[in-house]
DNA sequence: CTCGTCTTACGAAAAAGGTCGTATATTCGG
DNA sequence: CCGAATATACGACCTTTTTCGTAAGACGAG
């Protein structure tokens, strides 16, 4: 087996997942260029997480170029899952239920309508 | 204001407050005991981080007394809310929704019936 | 070709988190 | 009063994570 290894992505780590989430594929300057949107770092410290990250086997290159593409070597939803799973042991004493009624209840980040209908399917699947 | 200053806990610091929400209050060696039941680690190193946690301000204790008696200095559901809200930004681009699908779709973390009742008059009460 | 620009590689060091050994003080049984 | 048990304080050390400075190679404009 090519061993998907359970992998514990760093905060910055995380970050730089994200945007290849998103983008695909993506150079180091882009991701650089996005993470500097919100973030004050260096070029060089972008580059090396990225090429600790390809390391761990966090993403994938290719360096047949000169400017090297990267891409997510880790699946997004099992990664979500995993570390929401940790969260749910060591921050909601086990309970996924104690987490979602938070998270809606977070006023920073209000569900839409439509986004409470989704759930609302979701409930009703369980339900049966 | 008594500045309710926005911390953010690591995972061992969260072991232990997960503990001291729970038991109210505690002592370094009660913490202890808990934690090994789950962990391997001498008793020194518990009751450093609490001292640590103590100079952040994250716990608050007693010590009119030989045996210092411990208890949480940070509000449970606040500090829940604070570590979500940052993930939800970090790992579900600013969706709580995402965030909840994916916990309710935890195989590991099953919801009971009467949990998933409770969410679901969380649910009417938002749609409205 | 030559120079600035961009890119990767490397190494070092700062920062953060966690682990313990050891010293010292207090308590208590005998 | 003495010694074992138990508590806290303190400091050292190790690992992981993050941050960069610097070097060296490739590229493109002129």
């Amino acid at each position: 087996m090519s061993a998907p290894k359970l992998i514990k992505p760093t905060e910055s780590e995380l970050e730089i997942l994200q945007i290849l989430w998103t983008r695909g594929l993506a150079t180091v300057r882009e991701v650089h260029e996005e993470l500097a949107k919100t973030k004050e770092a260096g070029y060089t410290t972008t580059l090396k997480l990225m090429q600790i990250m390809n390391e761990k086997g966090i993403v994938k290159r290719d360096d047949s170029m000169r400017t090297h593409v990267y891409q997510a070597a880790v699946n997004k939803e099992k990664t979500q899952k995993h570390i929401l799973g940790k969260m749910i042991d060591s921050l909601f004493g086990g309970s996924p239920t104690q987490l979602v009624i938070q998270a809606l209840g977070d006023d920073n980040h209000k569900a839409s309508r439509e986004e409470l209908d989704k759930i609302q399917q979701l409930l009703d699947s369980l339900k049966k």
